[in-house]
DNA sequence: ATAAGTAACGGAATCGATTGCGTAAATTAA
DNA sequence: TTAATTTACGCAATCGATTCCGTTACTTAT
C-alpha cells in the first residue's frame, strides 16, 4: 500500500497562502498573529490532518518534551506506580514518558542512561540499581543543565532533586510497633545495606530497639540480597529452628514478609500470637496473605507525580550542583493482624 | 551554572580534518569508509564525548527508533509486565519505549495516539480501553505504514497485528476442571462483554456447560463492570445467600476470584469443599490467598516481547491492511487448592 | 498632518545527522 | 602502460519547525 505524504506547516502554508513562519505562530498561538488568521490555520491544520513533528521541534529547540525513566525492573507494584504517577503528571503538561529498566544491573543502567541522553530527554527520573555505585554516568546530564531526580533508591554522593520517604523514621516506627505490641525479641530482613533505603530502615530498627532497652542480637539481622519469597522462606525457616527465636520480624519489604507469614503457619508457629511480622510497602499481597500483613505504605503514585513536577518545573531554572533539594514524603503504619498482639487501642477522637 | 557545548559530528569533523559525512559515515560502520579511519573517528567520538541526536537522526530519517506503547493502566501486573517484556526486546535492538495509560478512558486514548503520532514512533502497540469502539484515531499510523499490534484486548473490526492468548479455550479448560472435580452449578464472573477478551472466556464457559450437559442459569453469570474486589465481594455474598448456591465460581480475573475466595471463608463457606474457584492472570496474589487460587496463567512478558518483535521485524514491509496478522499463545491451567475437590490424578508418565 | 508606534506578517538561517551524487587517488586488469 | 575499477572520501541538499530580524500597512498621539 502506499504511504500518504505527511502534512507539514509547508503545505499549510501553501494551501493558504501565508508563510510558514506565520503557520508556526499560529500553531503556538503567538501574539504578533491575529485571532481571525489564528482561528483559520488551526481549522485548516485540523481539517487537512495536520500533525505536529516532534524531532523536527525537538531538534529546533533541542529539547523533546519527553521525561525519561530509569528504574530497576517494571513488574514490581511500588514503580508500576510509581511510573503511573509520573506519567499522568507529565501527560497533563504534554510529556511523554520513555522508560527504561536496568534489571538491577549498572551495565544496563549506564547504557540505558546513554539511550535516553541521546533522545534529548527534558529531565530524569531514576532509582538507582542495586549495584550502582559509581554515578558517573549521570554527570553528561548535569552539564547540560538537563534535571536530574533520583527517586526512592537514591545516591548519598549526588547533588540532585531527590525525592524519598523517611525510611528511618518508618522502619523506627515498625519496630516500634512491634516492641508495643509485647515483641521482646525482633528479628530484621535488611536489604543490601549499600542502597540508603535499606540502610535508613536497618538504622531505624536499631535504634528503636535501644531506645526500649532491647538487646541488640547479630543472629537476628539477616542480610537478604535481594529480599525474594525464596529467601525470605530460608530465613524463616533458620530463625524458628533457633534455640531461642525470635517473636517479632520487621522485614525490609513485604515479599519477604509474607514468605515469613507462610513459613510460620506451615511449621505451626502462630502469627501474630508466637510471631509477629511487619512488612513494608503495602503491596496488593500483603492484605491477601492471612493474617493479613501489617506494613509500612509507600506513597509511590505521588512520589511519581512529584518527581515528574520537580522536572515540568525546573525548565529554564540554573541547576545548583552545590546542594541537593530533597522532599521527603511521610509514610503511614497499616496495622493489620500479622502483628496484632493486643486489641487495637481506640485513638481519642 | 553554565551549560556545556555539546558536541557534534562537526565538532569531530573539524577536529579531525574529516568531513561531517566521513563522520557519519564511521559511526554507522559504512562499508566505504576504511577500518582505520573508523577505529579514528570513534575513538575521538568517545574521548570528546560525543553523543548522538535522535531527534536530528530521526527527523532525517521520519523515524525515531521508538516503540510506543498506549494501555489502560500500568500498575497491574498483567500490564506491568507486559510492558517489561517489550521493553527488553526493543532495548536489546536499540529502541526506545514511550508509555501512555488511558485509565480506560476512550477519551485519553485518543489523546495519547496523537501524542505518540506526534513522537514519529516506529511502532505502537495497544491493549484497549474499556471504552474504545470507534477505532478511527488508529487510522494515521495506516496511513503512514507504521505498525500497530493489539495486544490482549484486541479489536475484531480493524485488521493489523494482534497478539492474543486463547481465551476461548482457556475459559473452557478452566470452566471443565471445575467439572471434573465435581462442580455442577458453576457461576461464572464476567468481564465486559464487549472486550474480546471477556466475552471469549465466557464464551468457552458456556460451551463447557452445555457439553458436559450442564444447565446454564442466567443468574449465575454476573456481569462485572472492572472485576473489582469490591464487585467480586458483593457478587460472592449475593450468590452464597440464593437458596440454590452454586458449587463452583469461574472468575475473568483474579481478583474477583481472590474476593469470593475471602468472601466465602468469611459467610464459613468452605473453598474448595462447598464452593471451588478458578481464576485467571495468575497474579501474584493467587499463590498468597489462602486456599490458594487456581488460575489461568498469562504468558504476560512474552506477549510483550513477541509484540515488540513484530514491530522490529516489520520495519520496511508492506502493509496489507485486508488481513490480520494474528498471533495466539497458549495458556496454562495452574492447579492450585481453592479448585482442588479431588485429589489431583497423576499424569501418566 | 506628520512622527511615532503597533499590529500582522514574511525571509531566511538554524538545529544535527543522513545520503545521493561526484571525484581524486589507489589498485587491478588487460 | 593504459584503461577500468575500486577505495575513500567531500559537497550540498534535506528532514520540519522555530525564531531573529526585518517590512508594510495601519493607528494613534501631538
Amino acid at each position: 500500500m502506499k504511504i500518504k505524504k505527511e502534512v507539514t506547516i509547508y503545505d499549510l502554508a501553501k494551501e493558504l497562502n501565508y508563510s510558514p513562519s506565520t503557520i508556526s505562530r499560529a500553531l503556538n498561538n503567538h501574539k504578533s498573529i491575529s485571532k481571525k488568521t489564528i482561528k483559520v490555520i488551526k481549522e485548516a491544520a485540523e481539517e487537512m490532518g495536520y500533525r505536529p513533528n516532534n524531532l523536527a521541534a525537538g531538534l529546533r529547540n533541542n529539547k523533546s518534551n519527553t521525561i525519561g525513566v530509569l528504574i530497576s525492573r517494571i513488574n514490581r507494584p511500588f514503580m508500576a506506580s510509581l511510573i503511573s504517577g509520573i506519567e499522568e503528571t507529565a501527560r497533563k503538561s504534554g510529556y511523554n514518558v520513555l522508560i527504561s529498566q536496568s534489571n538491577d544491573k549498572y551495565e544496563n543502567e549506564v547504557s540505558n542512561c546513554n539511550a535516553l541522553y541521546d533522545s534529548r530527554i527534558t529531565g530524569l527520573i531514576v532509582s538507582l540499581s542495586m549495584e550502582t555505585v559509581d554515578m558517573g554516568h549521570f554527570q553528561k546530564f548535569m552539564d547540560q543543565g538537563i534535571p536530574i531526580v533520583f527517586v526512592d533508591r537514591v545516591p548519598d554522593n549526588f547533588n540532585s532533586y531527590k525525592v524519598v520517604i523517611d525510611n528511618y523514621t518508618a522502619g523506627y516506627s515498625a519496630t516500634k510497633h512491634l516492641i508495643e505490641q509485647g515483641c521482646t525479641r525482633i528479628a530484621h530482613f535488611a536489604g543490601a545495606q549499600h542502597r540508603n533505603i535499606y540502610e535508613e530502615r536497618k538504622k531505624g530498627y536499631l535504634d528503636a530497639l535501644r531506645e526500649y532497652g532491647l538487646p541488640i542480637e547479630d543472629n537476628l539481622i539477616i542480610h537478604f540480597k535481594t529480599l525474594s519469597f525464596e529467601e525470605g522462606d530460608k530465613a524463616t525457616k533458620k530463625l524458628l529452628k533457633m534455640d531461642n527465636p525470635p517473636d517479632g520480624i520487621f522485614s525490609a519489604n513485604d515479599t519477604a514478609a509474607v514468605s515469613a507469614i507462610m513459613c510460620a503457619k506451615k511449621m505451626g508457629v502462630d502469627v501474630p500470637g508466637e510471631l509477629a511480622v511487619i512488612g513494608f510497602n503495602d503491596d496488593p499481597i500483603a492484605s491477601i496473605v492471612q493474617p493479613s500483613l501489617s506494613t509500612v505504605s509507600h506513597p509511590a503514585s505521588k512520589m511519581g507525580a512529584i518527581s515528574a513536577r520537580r522536572i515540568l518545573d525546573h525548565s529554564g531554572q540554573n541547576y545548583d550542583t552545590d546542594l541537593s533539594e530533597i522532599t521527603v514524603l511521610g509514610t503511614e503504619i497499616i496495622v493489620r493482624d500479622s502483628s496484632l498482639k493486643k486489641a487495637k487501642v481506640l485513638e481519642p477522637k
